[in-house]
DNA sequence: GTCTATATATTGATAGAC
DNA sequence: GTCTATCAATATATAGAC
């Protein structure tokens, strides 16, 4: 599945996103990215000036992989909208879940650790941040009779991104998918509750009738 | 307000925990905690073996702050166990506000950057997180009455610091409060949607008839 | 407990031949 | 574009006098 690039430029930046990912930037040595690639240094100082240099160009990376690599698996395989939403986050269950609640959003971890000090690979974080929403912009647009019409698409959508990110963050440090899985129940719920009024408050909850992803406890 | 102890290994753990929060654990050099602590190297590798162990000295106080320093100012201030919640989620906005949105939750920050590589400071990170959501349970639980019979408090305390640390997230990487009001705004609807239905789906909002603390924009 | 001096390894990055 | 050798700076940590 994951083939290791000829191209020496490529096989570094999928090496540094695979490092940074499971380390962190500033506790990936350039020298362990080196060795990991099988590149060596001038090579590297040839395509980067320097370690921020590839930092970058991971997140551009990440910017072009979230349409392809991420949401269509996953758009091909569900069709209703809002499912949709929660099958991107079982996306996230099943890499924690796969990699002992060690991995989690390569973006949010790198926003905490380097957000601040790097205004490029802030900015360009940001729009990693953005894309995400925007997808999920998207599907709430298509599920839009279903959706008060007082609440506002665009807020719901950054919602479930700040629900993802804080619900993976708290599974990594309780080494767990009950903190995931909890966050993802209560934000079902919080749907149920959106979708269940058409007219404000005085339908009965719709749950039942809507298909599920599977989400089977570990 | 902010005194610097007489103590040396007070001071020690004061700065780090400073520095570890504006620029995280790894970007802190020892030689900077040394320095901005006016403390020589011989007495910090005196109190503390390893930089680690410094490091869970930090988040051993901030499990002892955690109720006198960062709840107690809110909990006295504010009656409604809810709108302690609320209050609770106003003083991250604050910190975010006060610095330009570059300090997030120092915990979260950790969290992320060193969860997985060290053992003993995940577990500390895991008892704050705990800390952190038994004091909104406790909220929850003082709120008894308004929330339906079947909603899992713990779930919900656990839920709303899923969404803090993910608001804040996205706000310290937008470099804008938006992001985080959105987020509180959003879990302010399903409180209401919550707090609404004492019988399922059937009373009108109640939000109008609530106290709300102030949260003006920027 | 605190001081200064220093050890040792590793960091990101460079030079220059090929 | 890639190679090897190496730089200068910084990292964490230690030794031993006081």
């Amino acid at each position: 599945m994951k083939l290791r690039p000829d191209n020496t430029r490529d096989r570094l930046i999928d090496t540094a996103m695979e490092l940074f990912h499971s380390q962190g930037y500033q506790a990936t040595g350039v020298a362990q990215i080196l060795k990991k690639a099988e590149v060596n240094s001038g090579s590297l100082y040839y395509f980067f000036p320097t370690k921020e240099d590839l930092l970058l160009a991971v997140l551009e990376k990440y910017k072009l992989m979230l349409h392809p690599a991420l949401l269509e698996p996953i758009w091909s395989r569900i069709d209703d909208p809002i499912e949709k939403v929660f099958g991107l986050l079982d996306g996230y269950r099943r890499l924690l879940m796969m990699t002992e609640c060690n991995y989690g959003c390569p973006i949010g971890n790198l926003a905490l650790e380097i957000g601040h000090s790097h205004a490029k690979a802030r900015q360009l974080l940001a729009d990693n941040f953005k894309g995400w929403r925007d997808a999920v912009h998207e599907c709430l647009n298509a599920a839009d009779d279903r959706l008060p019409s007082d609440v506002d698409r665009a807020q719901l959508a950054s919602f479930v991104l700040t629900v993802m990110e804080g619900a993976v963050m708290q599974a990594r440090t309780e080494r767990s998918l009950k903190p995931f899985d909890d966050a993802v129940t209560q934000l079902r719920d919080y749907f149920d509750r959106l979708t269940a009024d058409g007219t404000q408050w005085g339908a009965p909850a719709a749950s039942e009738l809507k298909p599920r992803i599977n989400t089977d406890k570990e």
